[in-house]
RNA sequence: GGCAGGGUAGCUCAGCUGGUUAGAGCACGGCACUCAUAAUGCCGGGGUCGCGGGUUCGAGUCCCGCCCCUGCUACCA
């Protein structure tokens, strides 16, 4: 059993849960959940980011203190994990006294393995005061911030610590393109490459001002203890959550896959290795940047305020309906749009129509021809014809050409589609009006045949919609829990004396809504 | 501005190194069937392959120009 330890990026405690956040963890979740009926040893870590500047604005603003702004919104984001299944094993905050410790070690091991990749240096540019941090040109207009327009923005210089990025470009250059699974999908890696070749600049690792964050463990010559600046704040979450430096963190450690967003490919594919490698500690294997979900196709700006209520979208059909429609119709690899519309659709005519029906139809018969035991029957072409999309189904899941969950549902409904024309081609209906004996072992086989198919769909679709997946393998009588099943089982399934119980239909069929 | 990717049926997308009438799913129309959640199966209508040139016996597929969209271009995370 070989362990794999996977990431989703550490959500920012300054808000609720949103779509983008959910689309992650759901994303990661599926991940999650195929390694364990691999039999991987799976390791699912998520939580949240809970330093910095914005925090520290958000709970003066709302009259509390940032520990119990973050306290009350891990809160919030738990429970969103919990009712979206999110099968984490682990939830890290940053403000954990084991992640603060751990933070201060990587940072203490890094001056022991390579001192000079620290060093002082005056940090300048343009300040806020009512922003209380640097501002860049793009968030400057007309001299002035963007969000406090009537303020003079002051040039100031603070001396800061810095980390020395500029040594790992060429052993990054090198991990990117001798390793390409390193960083997927290739347009990620390509953007990284040419990131790298523009040249690196050294990275602040300490700030003066911030107060609400980790204390930098050294003190700059001055004699003044400055707080750990961001990507040492946040990104060795993945680390810290092992137990490092202490236990046996490197039993878990390196992590095997981090999922994360497009937007910090960089963070995790730059910064953080070179900080690992400056420690003298192992990389992460895998690095996946995932796309973005877009949502109704509108400009969702800041002015119309279109956002997707979760809770409503979950209350519609369900989590696992929510869960499958997002891996289904947006490209883990790419972007997607979320609409109601479509959701719409894909709920009936995937969830409903195909699968539902075809669950539904099939332990009917199996109650009414043979009483609600599954008789057996050998293998045929519809099992012939279902190893192949199975096949297809793992090259896209198990990392080989990254992570598309898109496709390889698609595979998991192609089995589901060919399970529906099996029975239209068979007419069992017609078979169990025959009364001799060949067409009594003919009516045996395509049951069992049909019973096979829908358990491997179970098991297939379990990753995606674990609820539902659930509630089938229960339906078909089989025995003990479907995430027990491995993969390499499946061939070798037999349903032979279950016995089916017809309960609630798997995907109620939904009226044509308003919505 | 630079670098990268993309613009193919109403919608979401496949179309490898150029080659017979451009494909799939959904949506839509017709037919069939009755085990089933009025579900399923079969057949069908529907496309100037962003625009304009060029190379070639032949281009969605190569070259040039243009238009549009998206991402990256680093200290909010």
């Amino acid at each position: 059993m070989s362990k794999y330890f996977l990431t989703t990026a550490i959500d920012y405690a300054n808000g609720a849960p949103h779509l983008g956040h959910a689309y992650e963890k759901i994303g990661a979740d599926a991940i999650a959940r195929y390694r364990r009926l691999r039999g991987d040893d799976v390791h699912f870590l998520i939580g949240m980011d809970e330093h910095g500047q914005k925090v520290e604005q958000t709970a003066a603003a709302q009259g509390v203190t940032p520990q119990a702004l973050v306290d009350e919104l891990a809160g919030v984001f738990c429970a969103m994990w919990e009712r979206l299944g999110i099968s984490f094993d682990q939830f890290i905050r940053t403000t954990d006294d084991a992640h603060r410790a751990g933070v201060q070690a990587l940072i203490l091991r890094i001056f022991e393995h390579n001192p000079d990749d620290f060093y002082e240096k005056a940090y300048e540019g343009w300040y806020c005061v009512g922003c209380e941090s640097f501002k860049q040109d793009a968030e400057i207009v007309e001299g002035k911030c963007v969000l406090h327009p009537t303020r003079t923005l002051e040039w100031v210089e603070e001396r800061n610590w810095f980390f020395r990025l500029s040594r790992y470009a060429d052993f990054l250059r090198d991990r990117l393109q001798n390793q390409p699974g390193f960083l997927q999908p290739e347009s990620r890696r390509n953007e990284m490459l040419g990131l790298i070749e523009g040249g690196l600049d050294d990275v602040s690792a300490s700030r003066s001002r911030l107060k609400w964050g980790i204390p930098f463990p050294r003190a700059l010559s001055s004699g003044e203890t400055q707080t750990t600046y961001v990507w040492f704040d946040a990104l060795p979450n993945y680390l810290t959550a092992t137990g490092f430096p202490g236990g046996d963190w490197a039993a878990r450690w390196p992590a095997d896959l981090h999922v994360v967003g497009k937007d910090i490919t960089r963070f995790h594919t730059i910064i953080w290795p070179a900080m690992l490698k400056a420690a003298d500690l192992p990389l992460p294997e895998r690095v996946w940047g995932h796309g973005f979900v877009l949502f109704g196709g509108e400009r969702f700006s800041k002015s119309s305020g279109v956002r997707l209520d979760l809770d409503e979208a979950v209350d519609k059909y369900g989590a696992d309906a929510f869960r499958y429609f997002l891996l289904r119709e947006v490209p883990f690899d790419a972007d997607g749009t979320f609409s109601w519309e479509r959701f719409d659709e894909r709920y009936n005519s995937d969830l409903a129509n195909s699968w539902g029906n075809l669950a539904s139809r099939v332990i009917a018969m199996v109650e009414k021809y043979r009483g609600g035991v599954v008789p057996a029957g050998a293998s045929d072409e519809a099992d012939r014809a279902d190893a192949h999309d199975i096949a297809a189904y793992h090259a896209a899941m198990d990392g080989t050409r990254g992570f598309l969950l898109h496709e390889a549902l698609g595979r998991a409904m192609a089995c589901v589609t060919r399970g529906n024309e099996y029975v239209q081609t068979m007419q069992p209906w017609a078979i169990a009006k025959r009364d001799d004996e060949d067409g009594r072992r003919a009516l045996d086989h395509v049951l069992a045949s049909l019973v096979r198919q829908l358990a491997r769909q179970a098991v297939l679709l379990a990753p995606f919609v674990p609820q539902k997946a659930q509630a089938l393998w229960t339906q078909l009588g089989a025995p003990g829990a479907v995430l027990e099943q491995r993969f390499d089982g499946l061939a070798s399934l037999d349903p032979t004396g279950w016995k089916v119980v017809k309960g609630e239909g798997l995907f109620p069929r939904a009226e044509k809504s308003a919505k």
